[in-house]
DNA sequence: GTCTATAACACGATAGAC
DNA sequence: GTCTATCGTGTTATAGAC
């Protein structure tokens, strides 16, 4: 495994968070001691408390290191793709792999400790706020935000509430897709092989085209109006019949 | 709130299951400790182990409680459905209402412990199936190919591989846009209001349009196609100029 | 069936030697 | 910076009185 890039403090310090991520990320927050930790990365149990100071820190360093490159990346490339644009609509399937691509490829590179990503996000997102600080939730809302705009300048005719709905709907397929409890590969298994859960070209061309037509959709009819026009042809025929 | 119906057994047996099904769905299973369940139910600490045996039994009661009576009605529902259809396809999008229904108004109906039930599945999710029990994966699994098979019926031309996919799409777009962490309101918040996460009917009717749409695209072009196509055209120009 | 007491153990955090 | 020993607390599970 590739270790992560750090500025010089310590190779130690380092050393712990790498363990960590995959010790977490092969169980969870709760479950993984840190004696657990320690003896992994064979270094002694005062250094964690040492260089992170508590456990719950810890558990906040993994989750930042791990976000930050990929929700970056999103950001930087989307920018750059709006800047391109001048004044065209762009093209909403570029955007939605702009959103997914790093993700997915983060979570499928078998190389990389990111691959913990999507199941630390899970537990993070079960944790209370006030546990795990606005640090992922202010990120993703920022995220949210951009790349709701970004919806919506390239399908004009896409409304703002739609597009909130349906950026949630693309993080949840998305999220569930790659987030196979470990080496589980519930859906290579149920789909006989058909589904390859580890090849991320697959698992983005098969989103992008499920999401893309899905943002396309027409808005169903408002449920608002259609409970008033039920409540008026009630009345109406009340009326007419009274 | 309702109590879960039970066998004639024990008060205090459900009462007990009640409790552990709202404190783990407000918390989380490592974090509620049994002490935490009898104290908040005003039982003593020894009839949790009387009547569940262990804690990890108590847990796996809380998900069976929970699961059987929304994923009975669904392949019920889909059975009735498939039956009185006699030799028509049947529409897309109510075999994918008679999917999410069940769950979403499970997930919003505020009189029941059943508000909990997305957020325990997340987190049964995240163990390990060892711990938990092959009982929820299994009658998952079962669910998948009944409705795949639906989806396939009603949309011939949707392949089978594309199908598997799709279904885990759905399952995650449901899953994330019931399960905000409790009472965070994440989309509603992020959406300026637009977004009403507690109605269901909205909620309900924004998955299928979004959903069918999605079930309804073509295939992607396969990708290994395209990499061979690729090679192919590679080894022709390289013929060509050679 | 219900309750109390306690066994047996794991945890996070810290103090202090080196 | 690193390591050891230990404190204080909380846990599940159980044994046994009522």
């Amino acid at each position: 495994m590739r270790e992560l890039q750090v500025t010089p403090e310590s190779a130690t310090k380092a050393h712990i968070l790498a363990v960590a991520i995959r010790l977490f990320g092969e169980h969870s927050f709760d479950t993984v001691s840190l004696r657990d930790i320690t003896v992994a990365a064979k270094v002694n149990l005062g250094a964690v408390n040492y260089h992170y100071g508590s456990k719950l820190n810890l558990i906040r360093e993994t989750l930042k290191s791990l976000a930050s490159p990929i929700n970056e990346k999103r950001i930087a490339s989307l920018s750059e793709y709006g800047a391109s644009l001048g004044k065209k609509r762009g093209e909403l399937e570029t955007v939605i792999r702009l959103l997914i691509e790093p993700f997915v490829r983060a979570a499928r590179d078998k190389d990389s400790l990111s691959v913990y990503y999507p199941r630390l996000l899970i537990l993070a997102r079960t944790l209370p706020a006030k546990l795990i600080g606005t640090y992922t939730s202010e990120q993703h809302d920022e995220l949210a935000r951009r790349f709701v705009g970004a919806f919506r300048r390239a399908s004009p005719e896409l409304g703002e509430a739609e597009a909130f709905w349906r950026y949630d709907f693309t993080i949840g397929a998305m999220l569930n897709v790659v987030s196979d409890p470990y080496r589980s590969y519930r859906l290579r298994r149920l789909s006989g092989g058909l589904c390859d859960t580890d090849d991320p070209d697959q698992i983005i061309d098969e989103l992008v085209v499920f999401l893309a037509a899905g943002m396309k959709a027409h808005a169903p009819v408002a449920r608002k109006l259609q409970k008033q026009n039920k409540a008026r042809d009630v009345s109406h025929r009340a009326h007419q019949a009274g």
